[in-house]
RNA sequence: GGGCCAUUAGCUCAGACGGUUAGAGCACAGUCCUGAUAAGACUGGGGUCUGUGGUUCGAGUCCACAAUGGCCCA
């Protein structure tokens, strides 16, 4: 016996019950314990940060993470599944920031870091509870009971043990990189909090300045526009025009870039000379002026002209970059005379401005970019706090406020063109509203452009889906690869192991506690220390090379390094567990939203490649984002979010499952809502349960006991369900061996539909009949494989129900199977039992039916109405010879009596209705006979006394007794179908006439027919 | 401003190689079927396959450009 099994189901009770299963029994544990010795398939976990609560698209890698493994674990192999919590970065610490009410990076010193990092230690586990419920709740099965977590010392540790051998490698370095700063937070800002705070709109100054020219090169005096330009020169009167926003950078200005191939136009104006791009000159309100003389772009790079401040008149300094370097800024000799050079640069552009681009390398990325390539000057004429340094007139002043200070000086000095304002997007703080300044500032740098070839390569051996990823967004960032700035001059993060001597500059990298302890001189250490800020900030010292004093330089790792860094540091590698890395490097499978290519993705291989020479995984699934129905990103202030939970509890963790897989393609964005979670799981779950309800009620009525009497199947519909079951398996182990979910579930999906709607529709009565042939018990076979195979294969996708069908038809009739469906092996596909012939057959026999049914409607002739004959015009013989074969079905399902086939058309009228599809007819004989009316009599009384034992409230197998009454022809007709109505109906006597007493009765009128028939139990 | 992706019915999605009449599910309407089914069948309405050019005997499919949306980067 089976354990009862209601067509009404609550699967999140399903769920709630299964989830305590495997917890009481450990089943998690035992797949990976019981398969220790098989080979291992490697699956990271990318780590979610838990100071926030999961939502949807959690859900969404999440399941997408837990497919693989489990499958993987179904055909053999051992699939370890360590968590893990990203805990560090500056996400974190704004978080504490804001319950702080905090503004400024001083705030957090005066309040203490000590006390501001345990506030943010504390922060991210805030909503751990709730990350391992919903992990678990979704059938995520991964090791929660023993994460990694990046602020363990033991991680921290395993990151210095990277960054040294980085050091080592000669890969670390000090440079430069211009960021976006907030001047009044004294803060840098990430990529992601500026893209909070831009503002349309925005008002700025659109000035144009004169540059006075210096020298021209190559120009000679042959002709007379030469001559005068090159006099004008000489006369001081002939300057270069160039155009900004951000006037207070003029101070900084130390070169002109021009576009090589463009031309430029020399004019005259209001006495002196001007130069600017001739395509430009309308736009600016020169284009009236004649043009004296047109150059290339190219012939005007290394003119020199003379700045409009010279640095070392304003008590500022002027430094260059020590050639080679990035890092070492040499500061250079006063000079009077001092003057800057022009450069060619393919930025420059012709849509704004003047086609002569003002670069002031301390602010600005292209700038210092410029600045580097082609040396150039730095001069860095403002602080931190966004005020002007030096002895300008406008010294003092916030840049902002300089602005109309520098005009007005420029203006008295006949520098300024014109100046005007411009509508433009620019970015404020999202904190504070104050303007950003792009600031040059000192960072650690990784040299990964050193090992660029070697990521590109190892790239080509990483399966993406989808594929366009490995060429499309994560190649091209490898391609234009820059080395990556790892440094943070922040709090809460892993320390950057550099210590530095403060007399001899001396710095050492230092790859753990070992190491730190055998220093002399050591102050500030403890064993059991903790090894963030600010205790490692007291850890020093004595330099070894001029026993000065060695401290650690201030700034935290970029938190993506941290998690990067998981393939070793979750082991402590290679302090402890080496064996244990090895054996788990690299992955074979990871899965994340896209947005990590820059991200994780990116970590990952970047720090692979530069440490171990090769890529750390090998499949990646990556997926796309999850909006709202409406295509809108889900957010918090929108209200549009979709709350997991919600959906858990009204439709269960394998609809929203089922969802994930088989709704869009992972890669696609996707626009969700909780309706279409509702739509699966009666479309997919409801349809599976039905079937499997079905089975069960029908299986425990005849005692049916899987393995007991095995039959070959002979019957077509058997043969043709095992067919496509066991074509089911194999496509969908090689869709998963291809980390194709989606088009595996949608197979398994189309099967469940064609089992529940031709296979149990068709085989309805073989599972009701009285005798208990051949033919029953292989119908029993079949469909109960079917169902233990369908448990198997969709053992990865919906794990509860799957683990509800096998307990009951496996587990509860053969005690030595597993113990679980996800401990089970994955099945085997018997090819042998795949008949293609018989596929396109029924193929056909339903195309047909289709057809015929579409007549019948045609007709007006109820379907309960059995009709003489359906014709058929087919397209071959072949096709013919399948209906042929198939007829029984085409008969039971069309209710008619014989199938004719024809080569002419067929046509309406005649006793014939049909329907034309392609080439392909199909007709049903219209005409009926007193032995066909007496027939759909018959069926309609079935129908009639079956809706009665329902409403009655019998059970399926209840045996009844039936009473009627009517006229001549009802009497003939009973008589006549009396065996095919008891049969149906489970009658062990129709009687004529008034019905017993306690009988339950009701009227009918049957074609014009008075009829009372009655029921009563046996 | 650059890169990648998407755009097929009201909604969510299928549509190898270019080849008869572009499909499914949901939703809507009508009819039918049903002792597993909250399901199913049939019919109907609903499509300038985002647009414009091009290649071709033939384009939803290939190419170019554009529009809209999303993501990433400036």
């Amino acid at each position: 016996m089976f354990q009862p099994v209601s067509s009404r189901v609550s699967f999140p009770e399903v769920e709630k019950k299964i989830l305590e299963f495997w917890q009481k029994n450990d089943i998690f544990a035992k797949s990976i314990e019981s398969r220790k010795n098989a080979p291992r398939f490697i699956f990271y976990e990318g780590p979610p940060t838990a100071n926030g609560n999961p939502g949807i698209h959690h859900v969404l890698s999440r399941v997408f993470k837990d497919v693989i493994p489990r499958y993987k674990t179904m055909k053999g192999f051992c699939v370890p599944r360590k968590a893990g919590w990203d805990t560090h970065g500056l996400p974190v610490e704004l978080e504490v920031e804001k319950q702080l009410g905090f503004t400024s990076k001083t705030q957090i010193e005066e309040y203490g870091i000590a006390k501001f990092n345990q506030l943010c230690r504390e922060s991210v586990f805030k909503y751990l509870k709730q990350w391992n419920s919903l992990t678990e709740r979704i059938g995520f099965w991964v090791d929660i009971e023993h994460p990694y977590v990046t602020l363990d010392n033991s991680y921290i540790e395993s990151c210095w043990w990277a960054v040294r051998k980085l050091w080592d490698k000669g890969l670390i370095y000090q440079g430069y990189k211009v960021t976006p700063h907030c001047p009044r937070c004294g803060t840098s800002l990430s990529s992601h909090e500026v893209a909070l705070g831009y503002k349309d709109d925005t008002v700025d100054p659109s000035v144009y300045i004169k540059f006075k020219i210096a020298r021209l090169p190559g120009l000679t005096d042959d002709s007379e526009a030469e001559f005068s330009l090159h006099k004008a020169v000489k006369e001081g009167r002939a300057y270069f025009l160039a155009w900004t926003t951000t006037p207070w950078t003029l101070p900084g200005n130390t070169s002109l870039a021009l576009s090589a191939e463009a031309d430029y136009g020399v004019i005259e104006y209001q006495g002196d000379y001007l130069l600017l791009a001739t395509a430009l000159m309308d736009a600016v309100g020169l284009g009236d002026k004649p043009i004296l003389k047109i150059l290339k772009g190219k012939e005007l790079a290394n003119a020199l002209y003379v700045p409009l401040y010279n640095p070392h008149t304003y008590n500022v300094e002027r430094r260059r970059v020590r050639p080679g370097t990035q890092g070492i800024f040499d500061v250079q000799e006063a000079d009077p005379n001092l003057l800057y050079k022009t450069i060619n640069a393919e930025f420059v552009s012709m849509e704004d401005g003047t086609g002569i681009v003002h670069i002031a390398p301390a602010f600005g990325e292209v700038d210092f970019l410029a600045g580097i390539e082609n040396n150039l000057d730095f001069v860095q004429q403002v602080d931190l706090s966004g005020n002007v340094t030096g002895t300008f007139s406008f010294s003092g002043k916030f840049v902002k406020a300089a602005d109309p200070e520098v005009l007005k000086d420029l203006d008295s000095r006949g520098l300024l063109y014109t100046s005007a304002t411009i509508k433009h997007t620019y970015p404020f703080c999202w904190r504070c509203d104050a303007p950003l300044v792009y600031y040059a500032k000192k960072t650690w740098y990784i040299r990964t452009s050193a090992k660029k070839n070697e990521m590109i390569a190892g790239n080509r051996q990483i399966n993406w889906y989808p594929e366009h990823i490995k060429e499309g967004r994560f190649g091209d960032w490898l391609n234009n690869n820059v080395d990556w700035a790892f440094s943070r001059e922040r709090y809460w993060g892993t320390p950057l192991n550099l210590w530095a001597c403060d007399k001899c500059q001396h710095i050492e990298c230092l790859q753990g506690r070992e190491e730190i302890k055998g220093k002399s001189g050591l102050a500030g250490y403890t064993e059991d220390m903790d090894l963030h800020r600010p205790y490692i900030d007291e850890v020093t010292y004595s330099c070894p090379k001029c026993g000065g004093k060695m401290a650690r330089q201030p700034e935290v790792i970029d938190c993506w390094f941290d998690s990067g860094s998981m393939p070793f540091a979750q082991w402590h590698y290679p302090f402890e567990n080496k064996e244990e890395f090895k054996q788990s490097f690299p992955a074979d499978y990871i899965s994340e939203a896209v947005d990590q290519t820059r991200g994780w993705f990116y970590s990952l291989h970047a720090l692979s490649t530069l440490l171990f020479g090769q890529p750390c995984y090998k499949n990646v699934i990556c997926l796309g984002h999850i909006l709202d129905a409406q295509g809108e990103k889900m957010s918090k202030t929108h209200g549009n979010v979709v709350d997991p939970w919600a959906v858990l509890d009204s439709s269960g963790a394998d609809a929203l499952r089922w969802y994930m897989f088989t709704a869009a393609p992972p890669g696609n964005v996707r626009r969700m809502s909780p309706d279409m979670v509702v739509e699966v799981m009666r479309n997919f779950l409801m349809t599976l349960w039905n079937t499997y309800s079905f089975f069960v009620i029908y299986a425990n009525i005849d005692n049916f006991t899987p393995g007991k009497k095995i039959v070959a199947p002979t019957s077509d519909l058997d043969k043709w369900l095992l067919s496509s079951l066991n074509k089911l398996v194999q496509d969908v182990d090689t869709l998963l061996d291809n980390y194709d979910p989606t088009t595996a579930g949608r197979k398994i999906e189309s099967f469940v539909n064609d089992l529940s709607n031709w296979y149990i529709r068709r085989s309805r009565r073989r599972f009701w009949k009285s005798q208990n042939d051949d033919d029953k018990v292989s119908a029993y076979n079949t469909l109960y494989q079917a169902l233990v195979t369908l448990s198997k294969i969709l053992a990865p996708f919906i794990p509860f129900v799957a683990e509800d069908i096998y307990q009951n038809l496996v587990k509860n009739v053969d005690k030595q199977a597993p113990e679980s469906v996800h401990l089970a092996e994955w099945p085997q596909a018997d090819a042998s039992l795949i008949d293609e012939d018989i596929i396109s057959a029924t193929d056909l026999a339903m195309k047909v039916c289709s057809m015929g049914r579409a007549a019948r409607s045609k007709s007006r002739v109820k379907v309960r109405q059995p009709l003489q004959a359906v014709v058929v015009k087919a397209r071959s013989s072949g096709e013919k010879e399948m209906l042929t074969k198939l007829c029984p079905q085409i008969l039971d399902e069309l209710n008619v009596k014989n199938i004719e086939f024809c080569t002419e058309d067929i046509l309406d009228g005649k006793g014939l209705a049909c329907t034309i599809e392609g080439d392909y007819q199909v007709g049903v004989s219209t005409e009926l006979t007193p032995e066909l009316v007496n027939e759909g009599l018959a069926r309609e009384i079935v129908r009639r006394l079956q809706t009665m034992r329902k409403t009655y409230g019998l059970e399926i197998a209840d045996h009844i007794v039936t009473y009627y009454q009517g006229n001549e022809q009802i009497d003939e007709m009973m008589k006549e179908h009396s065996d095919y109505i008891s049969q149906e109906t489970l009658s062990e006597k129709i009687e004529k006439g008034a019905p017993a007493d306690g009988a339950y009765s009701e009227k009918f009128k049957l074609s014009g027919i008075e009829v009372t028939l009655a029921i009563k139990k046996k």
